[in-house]
DNA sequence: AGCGCATATGCGCATTACCGCATATATATT
DNA sequence: AATATATATGCGGTAATGCGCATATGCGCT
């Protein structure tokens, strides 16, 4: 639980979490292009991302290739929901 | 929306959400009690939940009171919620 | 005014977390 | 094997965060 809300407390994960959550497939490269972060940086998102659970990778060639974890727990998708809802809300308030 | 995350993110402070989302006041005499905390920390982990908006305080003799905001905007409360829950049902898990 | 209880805050310390840079690893192509 | 692309990681620096201790502040009572 605790790797899990520090994951998504980080305004960067969860700007990628935004990207990812339309439950397809991104590889890192276009999640630093996206977001404007580099490589490492990215990687090391993903990395928390994954160890929390949030995210499951994928090797295909020379990529990797990151999506939502299918087997989040449903209490916990419903976190992620409600705080990507929460910000898209605000984005609205703020145009 | 970053000071809520962060707020929320710290075991302390939510362990003190529980208690406080019961919609009634509590003091930080009580929260540190029941929490087993020094007083000088519980003092600022509800200095950092009142700068995130989620509680509110009053001042009531010597003590100060804090409860739920009751304007926190429903896309927050829904987090909170959410938070809460996914902590409850692990306890249930773990038990 | 003086005392006691409750709360807040200044300060220094230790830990953690994010960052960039360089480098290592994995895969595909030639 | 050599090169190119994509990703991961070791390392050092710096900023943020939590903590304890001491002290200040607020409030009520005598």
């Amino acid at each position: 639980m605790q790797d899990f809300l520090t994951a998504i407390a980080d305004p960067v994960r969860r700007a990628a979490l935004h990207i990812l959550w339309d439950d397809t497939e991104h590889c890192v490269c276009e999640l630093m292009a996206k977001l404007d972060k580099t490589q490492s940086r990215m990687s090391r998102h993903m990395k928390a991302l994954k160890l929390a659970g949030i995210v499951v990778d994928r090797r295909d060639a020379q990529w990797v290739r990151y999506r939502r974890n299918p087997a989040l727990p449903a209490e916990l998708s419903a976190i992620v929901d409600a705080v990507l809802n929460a910000e898209q809300s605000n984005e609205r308030n703020v145009a």
